[in-house]
DNA sequence: CTGTTAGCGCCTTCAG
DNA sequence: CTGAAGGCGCTAACAG
């Protein structure tokens, strides 16, 4: 029926093993003979069968990509990097060719443990994992334990732009700094003459989300803009949801325009003197400006709105946004590189991936200061 | 070592047959006796070798999802919603969950060819191509023999956004209605009293491009704007690339902004009285913008522009774009099922994907009429 | 450099 | 409803 390797190989008039060898490119075959395989195989039409050299090699040529949303350009360009590095050619010929398998988790903690172990299942050769982390204990046991598994199987783990999980078998970790992001933005607009400063944080329980609000809080402390609550040292209590304080306002939602939009009403009803207002990531500031626009606020003259990420519609926005480049696009293509083997992991198995402040149109001086 | 089936038989006093019948719930194994496989995985911590039970069945739980390019939401929102539907359970526990393979094509022909390649050689269960096709008959006819090859393997094909092919073996064909859409956003302009209407045209040679110029066309000529060269009969020559003719200027670029950025500028030189330009989709509409913006023009008020697609970010831009709507999560989400055959294919193997105009702000009655 | 020999771990008839 | 046996197609030591 199907044609197989021992087919090609009758046909090249050599042991099935030669076959498999040129195939791999993995070991020294004479040039004639190879000509002579490669000729047979393509005569035949022949496609090697990828589960059956898995299960002899275990290990297969899938790589997993874990994201939150792949319709989110955020993830949608991470993910499209480290599938052009898993995509480039290794060995010389025939054999690098990986298969990135894209796996959207919503978020969802036990999707991420889901697909985790769909992706062992296929004795997957490396899984990507991007994205804020959920800050939950027992999830990241169950994570740490999950790895592990993982590891012993031969599969290397990368993680982009999480945080390190201390004590879990990651080969590498490419973490963001969100929280000089967050703060360089805070810093921005009190730089600006800002003191009244809204802010939209993202969903509630995520690193991420976490660590921009912290960097936003810290600039806004140094410039005494924030009372600390007794007793509190500096650092915002890490449990402790955003919420209204010192008369800095701030609201939790998700990653999308809607959640910013809400957000906005809700932070001008409770504080109608804000002059700026920051947001957790562009999408949500899109959102924001909306918001105003629609309650006749102009953007920057009445206030000033910032968003994350910098992702391409940022600055075609109007007006366009200010904003913290994350550089997605060179995070995924290292952590592709490393995920492949093909780059060695920074000392200490981690880095941070530093971001930088974008000024663009959308922040302004405040009219009244 | 790793932990297989016959341990698991072993620890629940079973045959390895057994317990590969409760894993795959597909065949009837007496209440009790599966509890105690269930407990015995359970307590191992046992997970299916996928690509030995991929080989011993000959088809493997993949479904490949090709793109032009995962980072443009267009197709971020097509996969994920694919994704949602092969990730739906199908049999009550355990068999369902599919894994997703998402496949960068970047438009290029070969690379559609080479994962179609990697797919089959997979065995992928499905794959749903999405996006439009390379209008070239030699890719059209290596296309069709792979997907002959993929088929005899087993393997729903399922094309999402894309022409259907005729003897080609596909299972179900989902087009978008491009050319009415192109059709409905001219007639708009025309409706408004636009007669120099630049377009701005997508990549050469793709059955997306054409279509949506063509039924640009379509309401140009109607309304007597376009005066066909003599000999012609109605419909566009197919193999002219968009031009200048008749006053209504055109020019062909990619699918970003920068292009629609350049075409802008190349529309305004060759003719300076356009009072519209349609662009070949949302994102070449913001470049459009941009450009338009640049040089102190107004839109809508010193000249229109539209969109295609509807993506999420158009309703944010500013003005608010006018576009068609093309229900992308709609059609992933029925290609999803069609490739999982969890829905019948439609009479005929294909259907067309309805579109919708949506009039927003970037469109409006010229200055001068 | 090439052939031989064993499995890899599971599914699937076929009996019971 | 359950067990026994064979093989899916390929790779990986070993010899030569």
């Amino acid at each position: 029926m199907t044609v197989t390797l021992a087919d090609v190989a009758a046909r090249a008039r050599v042991s099935p093993a030669t076959v498999s060898r040129v195939l791999n490119g993995n070991y020294p075959v004479a040039a004639s003979t190879r000509d002579r395989v490669l000729r047979a195989v393509d005569e035949l039409d022949y496609v090697l069968n990828g589960p059956a050299s898995s299960l002899a090699a275990s290990t297969s040529d899938l790589v997993g990509i874990l994201v939150n949303d792949i319709a989110d350009p955020f993830f949608g360009v991470m993910a499209g990097a480290v599938q052009l590095a898993v995509g480039e050619d290794t060995s010389g010929r025939g054999g690098g060719e990986k298969l990135a398998v894209v796996c959207n988790t919503n978020g969802s903690p036990e999707r991420e443990l889901t697909y985790l172990t769909l992706l062992q299942r296929q004795r997957a050769a490396a899984v990507v994992i991007t994205g804020g982390a959920p800050e939950d204990a027992a999830h990241t046991a169950a994570m740490t334990a999950k790895l592990a598994r993982l590891a012993e199987a031969g599969t290397t783990v990368v993680l982009c732009g999480r945080p390190p999980m201390p004590g879990a078998s990651v080969a590498a970790t490419l973490s963001f700094d969100d929280r000089t992001g967050g703060r360089l933005l805070a810093e921005h607009l009190v730089g600006l003459g800002h003191r009244r400063i809204g802010y939209v944080a993202g969903p509630a329980g995520r690193t991420t989300t976490r660590q921009r609000w912290e960097g936003h809080r810290e600039a806004l402390a140094a410039a005494g803009l924030l009372t600390p609550p007794a007793g509190e040292s500096g650092t915002a209590d890490p449990s402790a949801a955003p919420a209204a304080e010192q008369g800095q306002a701030a609201v939790q939602g998700s990653y999308d325009r809607s959640s910013g939009y809400a957000a906005t009403v809700q932070l001008l009803e409770r504080d109608p003197d804000l002059t700026a207002i920051a947001a957790a990531n562009d999408t949500v500031a899109l959102g924001v400006c909306a918001a105003l626009r629609d309650r006749g606020l102009r953007v920057p003259e009445d206030l000033s709105v910032t968003g994350f990420d910098d992702l391409p519609f940022s600055v075609d926005a109007v007006p366009a946004l200010t904003t913290v480049r994350v550089p997605l696009q060179d995070a995924g293509l290292r952590a592709g590189r490393l995920a492949m083997g093909l780059l060695e992991p920074p000392p200490g198995g981690s880095a941070t991936v530093p971001v930088e402040l974008v000024v663009r149109a959308s922040t302004a001086a405040p009219r009244k200061p």
